[in-house]
RNA sequence: GGGGCUGUAGCUCAGCUGGUUAGAGCGCCGGUCUGUCACACCGGAGGUCGCGGGUUCGAGCCCCGUCAGCCCCGCCA
């Protein structure tokens, strides 16, 4: 069978030959991996994006300008060799190669594409560290050369086909919408693009199609789906870029159950595609529950160690200041970590510091031992808490005192941080589950004005209708999140169609008429032009490449990736224009 | 916007309490070597200690500022 890598200038990848070739003479191309020269004798590893094979130069199939020839080839040099497939010689064969069976041995030699030595290394041996990450970014296509990124990539590429198919089978649509959108002031920062014929105008890169796919659902579009790419002009962490790309899903006539079935159709496929066997349905979980046993809204159910409320425990023999906490109307949460009394002071106090960076006021704890209870939490919670906890010996209590708001996501850390410290062993592999039933608004902490939990389009929760004019901030909405080991892989909601509730949501986040008109006039013109119910999903797919190709940076499976301070390292982006390029587009710099 | 960590040879790092000529491994250059696969062995070259200022008899080390990278909080409808 030709192989897929043939073209008129190799007959193979060098990562794909096996045992099977032997025999075959072949002409491959690649870059020199590693050179092992041996006197009469020199070995290269020779790699393209396939993997390594190792071609073998020796007066038995060399001529001697072809030996001299290879015993001075440099790293990353691309070469055109062209030689026999053999089996290696007993004993020779290397094991921890795919191709370790044979070799090539080589007939001629030409280099095709010379290379200054690599200001970083390319191979890598059993231990040796990579360069640093600036560095790696900086030379970008040097570091694109390792078989890590190879196969990062690679299985980006298959998974993007896996959600491409998956989804056309079930009858929807990949729709393309601009890039060039409209600024919407709320939300993430805008990366705004100046307009040259509109002196003073801007357009604005999407930071998600939201409106563009409900406006396809009012034109009848029912089953929409796009791999966006999308920008926000936000500060970044390890699974965030400036620009990203989300599987974006929209549908009409459905509620949320359509939207669970087909987001896990295309995330079961996904980690099919990666190796990796899960099962739908996947269970869901309210906000509130969510929130109350682990302290977040992406709760990681790979792990026990869920949280407890002690408030009404807290009482005679507890310390003053949770009574007085308990008081003001504040609870007390815990966490009971089995074995975590092996955890010494410096990790308390790191988990201290962890509950304090989530502006939690301190962190307390005590540790059951062949002797009782103790540690300075022992005394503040009191005899009636301790008993509540049933602590065996070993066993390490963590607790936070606080408002709910405060309180909870500081213990959902800590809990995190715990299981981290004490390399707990997870109880199953992949842990999937359905987030719902969110607050419509929140409140800002400071200026008490409300706010979207998720978007303005949200759909308050049928159930709550009532609320919206009674105690909004209790309201539910219909948003959903999908979240997966303690990462949140996407979110959505079923979108408002009543054109009238639109506008009590927008009263409620203080939008009047005349500015909902002005950012969102478009979409609102398109419900009052006969809407469906529909609703839709966005999944993080950098992230999702990420954690399928068992990486901790999206950075690894993304090409060209900027920094965590939104530079292009490789390309040196931003960067600053000449003056004449500012006038056509009507701009001054002021320093 | 805030906090933490890092920056010394091409790469990864060490460099003690501030003290003479800043080290190691890998890589690179030269040499020996026919079964290596992180080849081995012999020899050699290679330094703006991120940058700027300060303290000091003396700074890689202390102080201030600044730049860059990573991680976290805020932020990310």
């Amino acid at each position: 069978m030709a192989s897929l890598g043939r073209t008129t200038l190799r007959t193979h990848r060098c990562g794909e030959l096996r045992a099977t070739h032997a025999g075959e003479r072949v002409t491959l191309g690649g870059w020199v991996h590693r050179r092992r020269d041996l006197g009469g004798l020199i070995f290269v590893d020779l790699r393209d994006r396939e993997g390594l094979v190792q071609v073998a130069f020796g007066p038995d199939a060399a001529s001697p300008e072809v030996l001299r020839l290879a015993g001075g080839l440099t790293p990353e040099t691309v070469v055109i060799v062209e030689g026999e497939v053999k089996r290696r010689p007993a004993g020779q064969a290397n094991p921890e190669m795919p191709t370790g069976e044979v070799e090539v041995r080589a007939a001629t030699l030409r280099v095709v594409g010379p290379a200054e030595v690599p200001v970083i290394p390319v191979a890598r041996g059993k231990g040796e560290t990579m360069a640093n990450e600036d560095l790696r970014l900086r030379h970008r296509h040097l570091d694109l050369r390792r078989p890590e990124l190879y196969r990062n990539l690679e299985l980006r590429h298959r998974l993007l086909q896996r959600t491409r198919a998956t989804l056309s089978a079930q009858g929807f649509l990949e729709l393309e919408t601009p890039i060039l959108t409209k600024p919407t002031p709320e939300g993430a920062r805008d990366y705004l693009v100046p307009s040259r014929v509109y002196p003073g105008e801007f357009f604005a890169l999407p930071q998600s199609p939201q409106i563009y796919k409900q406006l396809l659902m009012v034109s009848g579009y029912d089953r929409y789906f796009q791999l966006a790419r999308c920008f926000r002009d936000e500060d970044l962490r390890a699974d965030r870029q400036p620009e990203f790309t989300q599987i974006d899903i929209e549908a009409s006539f459905i509620g949320p159950e359509d939207i669970y079935a087909v987001t896990e159709a295309v995330l079961v496929a996904l980690w099919a595609e990666a190796g990796e066997a899960v099962t739908a349905p996947f269970p869901r979980m309210p906000w509130r529950e969510a929130m109350e046993r682990f302290g977040v809204d992406k709760p990681d159910l790979r792990f026990g160690l869920e949280l407890q409320d002690l408030s009404a425990r807290i009482g005679e023999g507890s310390g003053e200041f949770l009574r007085a906490a308990v008081g003001r109307g504040e609870r007390i949460h815990a966490l009971v970590a089995p074995g975590g009394a092996a955890l010494s002071r410096k990790d308390l106090d790191a988990l201290t510091e962890d509950a304090k960076t989530m502006r939690a006021s301190g962190l307390l704890w005590a540790k059951r031992g062949p002797d009782g209870v103790t540690g300075p939490g022992a005394k503040a919670l009191g005899p009636l808490a301790l008993e509540a906890l049933q602590l065996a010996e070993g066993d390490l209590v963590l607790g936070v005192a606080g408002t709910d708001a405060v309180a909870l996501p500081a213990l959902g850390r800590v809990r995190l941080e715990t299981i981290r410290r004490l390399g707990l062993a997870a109880r199953t592999k992949h842990a999937f589950v359905w987030i719902e039933q969110f607050p419509l608004f929140e409140r800002d902490p400071d200026t008490g004005q409300f706010a979207p939990m998720h978007h303005p389009f949200t759909a308050p929760h049928p159930d709550d209708l009532g609320l919206l004019g009674t105690a909004p901030e209790r309201a539910r909405s219909t948003h959903y999140d999908s979240v997966y080991n303690g990462t949140e892989l996407g979110s959505g909601s079923i979108r408002i169609v009543d054109p009238a509730l639109q506008q009590r949501v927008f009263d409620w986040l203080g939008i009047v008429p005349a500015e909902a008109e002005r950012r969102f006039g478009f979409l609102l013109e398109g419900l009052k032009a006969g809407a469906p119910p529909h609703g839709g999903i966005a999944l993080g797919f950098d992230r999702i490449a990420m954690l399928l190709a068992g990486v901790d940076s999206i950075r690894d499976v993304i090409a060209f990736p900027k920094t965590a301070q939104a530079r292009a390292l490789f390309e040196g982006a931003p960067t600053v224009v000449p003056q004449a390029d500012l006038d056509v587009l009507h701009l001054k710099v002021v320093p």
